[in-house]
DNA sequence: GCTAAACCCGTACCCAGGTACGGAATGCAA
DNA sequence: TTGCATTCCGTACCTGGGTACGGGTTTAGC
């Protein structure tokens, strides 16, 4: 039984992670239980090494552990499983939003750097795109009830 | 002295945050300690108010608390502060990587969709674009130990 | 003056995705 | 058989940005 078994070093090792993110995965559902020696020690299958590989495809998809462990049990199963193709899309859909706001933030800094803004709360520049940049008195904000002089 | 200050509650509520975030941003630097009540009570002149919103607008571009913090602190020092501007460009670069590396697990996702992928470990569509999916074996990771009849 | 609301403080907890610690037991090679 | 490396387990800790709790004051309105 499972002669070709790897220790959690070698399995480690192999697929680049850390010996304690396979007892974390263990944890989490993403990893079976593996068979033990007499010891207890854990005796992976050597696929493992390429199943983690899998999950970290995932991960780079966008999906979290939890969608990952989903997706890996309903393979399990045998589900029919059109649950795949339906989560690659739900992330589609939120990865198209992500890059959006993260467009629209890239544009506001454009527009900082152009407009040559020098502060966040006395910013010196004409028509300063920075919400609310004239705030003088907050850079002192809460000094106030102290003596003005430095 | 500030005869005009805001309670807590007062400032959190026109601010749109949460009261205990006040004395957190308190701790973190954001805010500088307000005067206080005779009762220990804190007082915050009103444009604390406006200063949360800055705050929220810079996190929103993208700057963590830290990045906030230094950005106010050094406002407040009147340094000549080239700072922003220099922060805010390196902000850019940051977010388009960010983007770029969005758009390339887009990419993929669109490819799993487009294959029409079924399972992570056991994809029966052709030259499937998910690395490593002929694990059938790996449906059952670890129960290989025991005996073959389900 | 009384009561209820607001506020004080330190500390613990939340999310994700792990990593680190420490003492005991096991495994493997010489 | 000795001895060092590896693994075992539970639990605590990490980052970032807060939120919640609980017991004790202070403030404000009537």
């Amino acid at each position: 039984m499972a002669a070709d078994g790897l220790r959690t070093g070698e399995v480690a090792g192999r697929a680049g992670v850390n010996v304690e993110t396979l007892r974390y995965y263990e944890r989490r559902g993403l990893l079976t239980a593996p068979a033990r020696s007499l010891g207890g020690h854990r005796s992976y299958p050597p696929e493992t090494v390429t199943l983690l590989a899998v999950i970290k495809a995932a991960q780079r998809l966008g999906f979290t552990l939890d969608e990952v462990a989903e997706l890996l049990d309903t393979g399990r199963r045998r589900h029919p499983t059109p649950d795949l193709r339906a989560r690659a899309r739900a992330k589609l859909a939120e990865i198209d939003h992500k890059i959006n706001d993260l467009r629209a933030i890239r544009g506001q800094l454009e527009e900082v750097v152009a407009a040559r803004c020098d502060s966040l709360t006395n910013c010196t520049c004409p028509a300063c795109p920075m919400p609310f940049a004239d705030l003088a008195a907050l850079a002192d904000d809460g000094d106030r009830a102290d003596p003005p002089d430095h």
